[in-house]
DNA sequence: CAGTTTGGATAGTGTTACTCTCCGTCGTCA
DNA sequence: TGACGACGGAGAGTAACACTATCCAAACTG
């Protein structure tokens, strides 16, 4: 197919289309002349999966660079790819320093749980600004609270590890990425319905609904 | 306090303060003159909020300029707290219409888990973008999968709700304000902790690590 | 072979989140 | 009391981002 069809059929605009091929969020098609490409079904599937991270997610183009070179780079052992895969997602955050690993309160939470974390993961970086991310708007979680969090994300991440496909690591590097990205949105959709949910039992029930 | 005590006890640039002061994010000071003016401690830690919800949960200042909105506006009952909440919170999408109900993929989902929630709420939209974008980047998830994301959150918000202070309702604005989004990080952050775990166990147990 | 479409490049646009400069006022220390 | 730096408020300027529009020559199409 050509560039047009491509346009037509994800419904991205042709100008768009040609601005993530310059960007190199879409690989080039294959030239036919002097002036002529012709694309496949994988771009449009690269196309769609841009789309959903730009609109879905929320990433910028240059995270959804990222993800998408993650994807295309082959990995080279099972235990990396989930490494790669995170590094290569946002945020986008330094692992923390050996130093810190004794002070660190996300550090302390990892070990009490006996979690198996590598010291270079950027995951714990990510929780440790979480953290005080909460803690500077006011509302640092109790122990209690993170008790919760941490059962119920490992029961998530125990549903998403165990689908991992072992055919091949880019099936599995697809699989991971995509999982961890768009997944995360579904997670945090159910979590306001529950929400929503919960609160209506405690508080309307309570109180006959006006 | 005057202005650049409140720029230099919390790190943000006084130019940046300024202009938090007239996009509204940040109330003004009280007048001692012509053109002086003091904060206190609650527009430090409004200023606090603001910086946490745009570095750490990655809003634009409009969402948090709702957000805030929402803060300060007095509910009226219990229950609208955590709907008010909601629509402030990002993503802002609009109720799906009463006409989508029997056809939409996420409410069916919701009445499969037997939730209680309101038809008007931006909760479901949330999760029917979220489930579209999954599809989109060709990985739908399996209704098994998402029996265990439902019991998940189900969890996490039966804490998040249980906490919630009766005191005032401004008081439980706040709290479920910030927790809904503050937490979501900590939540998100954890699931990627959890895979790494989960993925630690599952491969390198079975491969010894190099 | 006229007319449309294509691929590629360049320049322009609107939005966002600051950041800078200016200016008159105010508090303070000498 | 007067010099002087900080203050507040307002408006303009800026850099990054994500497109979007225009142009051009080559290529395909009826």
């Amino acid at each position: 197919m050509r560039i047009s069809d491509l346009s037509r059929t994800s419904g991205v605009p042709l100008a768009t289309v040609k601005y993530y091929l310059r960007e190199g969020l879409l690989p080039a098609g294959t030239p036919t002349g002097a002036n002529q490409a012709t694309y496949d079904d994988s771009h449009l599937h690269r196309l769609r999966l841009v789309r959903a991270l730009v609109e879905v997610a929320g990433l910028s183009l240059a995270q959804v660079a990222a993800v998408v070179a993650c994807l295309d780079a082959p990995p080279t052992s099972w235990h990396e790819v989930l490494g790669a895969a995170h590094s290569a997602l946002p945020p986008h955050l330094d692992p923390l320093s050996p130093s810190d690993i004794d002070t660190s309160t996300a550090w302390r939470l990892v070990r009490s749980l006996g979690w198996q974390v590598d010291a270079a993961s950027t995951a714990v970086s990510y929780l440790e600004r979480a953290l005080a991310g909460a803690a500077a708007a006011g509302m640092p979680p109790s122990d209690d609270h993170l008790a919760v969090y941490a059962a119920a994300a490992r029961k998530v991440a125990e549903a998403d590890v165990a689908g991992v496909p072992t055919s091949s690591p880019e099936e599995a590097t697809r699989y991971v990425v995509v999982r961890t990205i768009a997944y995360e949105q579904v997670l945090l959709a159910l979590r306001r319905l529950a929400q929503v949910d919960a609160s209506a039992r405690r508080f309307t029930g309570s109180r006959p609904s006006s």
